[in-house]
DNA sequence: AAATTGTTCGAAAACGTTTTATAATTTTTA
DNA sequence: TAAAAATTATAAAACGTTTTCGAACAATTT
């Protein structure tokens, strides 16, 4: 590996110098800069990191944490969204990025420890347990944080608008005639909260009965348990018009409760789904659903991290909320 | 930051008595060895990773190349799957992992350069252009690289099996009866020639004849092209009485194309999917399928390349093939 | 001509480690 | 008991940078 020495040696002139003229420090002159960019670049120079984080305290290191709440990891259909636009801008903003983890050689160290360890500059948690202890250890510490859905007391986040895309969306429903609105909702998490009190406060709004066997829990994109939880309102005596879902995948498992009943959507009853899938306007019955706007929380999402990493005497710690947009179509039916 | 400096004042030996005491050493006293991992604890000493890499040259971090070639980045549905596992060895063997791109601050540099200059140790290339100049330039370089579904020569790879996949399926579809028998192919590549491949060399055996109107192109994952593809399918004269499609995803094309024809599957016409997605077997109709072994896939990926990296001496350089999985569905009908 | 300012450069310390070579001490062997 | 061997510790160099401080000199101002 050629260092900033060989091309000091090669110049005839010192490290300091070598070092000046390739960081554009003013006290250098033209023309021994031209000699020494142009060795650089002839010897195949490349920096090195480490040593310069290690004299900087600079590494350009954003951490990632992301764990696997029903084991899909990256694969999850939401998450794997933001963080796909979350790397693109921190990239374009010369950071970059990796994932945090427990480990270190053979032996399991603090998600904290991993941070200062690898001098990771700050990192965003997305998908994880917030009750985990070692995940509140490292919000509460120095290390800037941001997380996405999800509020740590002192840290930046941002927050698909959940419960104003879940109200709009019940309005919507109620306009089309629905005043029995069923709402099958995921496990309890930040998430879920929002948009039951989304659905709740717009029922009430709307001057809806709020009915207890109307809300049932499955998991996310899990069609499975969906189904059941749907055959379960199919099998009520009173039977919602409409059925919310916990999200696209979901529906799945909605629609083949649904047909096994012998029912057809939305003539004899509706559903709608959420996230806005590809192919949710490609399956039969094409899906009314919400679409977050994974890209633009994810590059908020990096943003306000960089801001922040960049700006530690005063911070942004204002949530951002971003809103999702309604994708009328016509697994909802007039009544 | 406290640091080795600190443990050694607070304990009264030296420096390298420290780092030898912290790194198990056996020149060290049992007493000594004691009380400086006591009071490394009761500092709160972290090691610090950059210090530690510029001395040793190792990083135990992994890059992955991975670059948008539909724009779809870690959202795509086959190799966010490879890159979750991929991940899950490489943390459990203590390395991490990071993205290689071409920005360093301001500037753009090479993809090698990223990885010198940040130290990687080697890297895990999947979905790119395996042409582009920058990274041929990588596979042929000095640091150690394993590649997805593609071979760079004198680079480690790990194959999805979708030339004996696709065999298996054209025999099963054969098996049901079919004898005119489409594919709707992705856009050229490794893995797309591979299939091709299979697809041919197994009509032949069958003593089938293999007909040029009866391979269209698409592109991946998207339910348009496939759609487009499949209306020219069903407009021939001599129709196709099964379609192997390029993916689970452009089945919502086929079927949708199939449906406004005012066919129905399988009585009028078969289909199979590939990938095997979770709801693959609960649309309607419930597909036929192959399921490639991700899981398999990025474990053996992280594990070649490790060591790889850690025998540079003789490195494994033969293609590690991974079978897929058919999985038999109500797609394809006997006839 | 002296004093001031500006420009260009280099020496050296520092960042936090690892590791080699050596010294000091203790234990074992002859 | 002396010599040899084993044990434990340390000093110091090195890894590749950045950055402070001051030196040397030239250019400008008084």
């Amino acid at each position: 590996m050629v260092s900033i020495r060989d091309i000091s040696i090669k110049c005839g002139v010192s490290v300091s110098t070598v070092s000046k003229a390739l960081n554009g420090y003013k006290d250098v002159g033209e023309e021994t800069r031209r000699l020494v960019l142009k060795t650089a670049k002839e010897l195949g120079y490349v920096p090195n990191a480490h040593a310069r984080a290690l004299k900087t305290n600079r590494t350009f290191t954003l951490g990632i944490l992301f764990v696997d709440d029903q084991n899909n990891g990256l694969t999850h259909l939401y998450f794997s969204h933001v963080l796909n636009s979350f790397k693109s801008e921190a990239e374009e903003n010369g950071y970059n990025i990796t994932f945090i983890h427990k480990r270190w050689g053979k032996q399991t160290i603090t998600l904290l420890q991993n941070c200062k360890f690898r001098g990771i500059e700050g990192v965003c948690i997305a998908c994880v347990d917030p009750n985990d202890h070692e995940v509140q250890e490292l919000a509460k510490s120095d290390v800037p944080v941001v997380s996405i859905d999800y509020i740590f007391p002192g840290c930046g986040c941002v927050l698909s608008d959940n419960r104003n895309d879940m109200a709009e969306l019940v309005r919507y429903v109620y306009s089309m005639g629905h005043r029995k609105i069923a709402f099958i909702h995921g496990t309890d998490s930040y998430v879920t909260q929002q948009r039951i009190e989304g659905y709740v406060s717009t029922l009430r709004e709307l001057g809806l009965e709020v009915r207890q066997e109307y809300m049932l829990e499955s998991l996310y994109t899990n069609p499975y348990t969906t189904k059941k939880a749907t055959e379960k309102l199919l099998q009520l005596e009173d039977r919602p018009t409409c059925i919310l879902l916990p999200d696209d995948v979901s529906a799945f498992g909605a629609i083949e409760a649904i047909q096994e009943a012998g029912l057809k959507i939305p003539d004899d009853i509706s559903i709608a789904g959420y996230d806005g899938v590809v192919y949710s306007r490609l399956i039969s019955p094409r899906l009314t659903t919400v679409r977050q706007d994974t890209d633009k929380i994810g590059r908020e999402a990096a943003k306000l991290l960089i801001y922040n990493i960049e700006h530690p005497q005063n911070p942004k710690l204002e949530p951002i909320i971003v809103k999702g947009e309604l994708l009328t179509n016509q697994s909802v039916g007039l009544v």
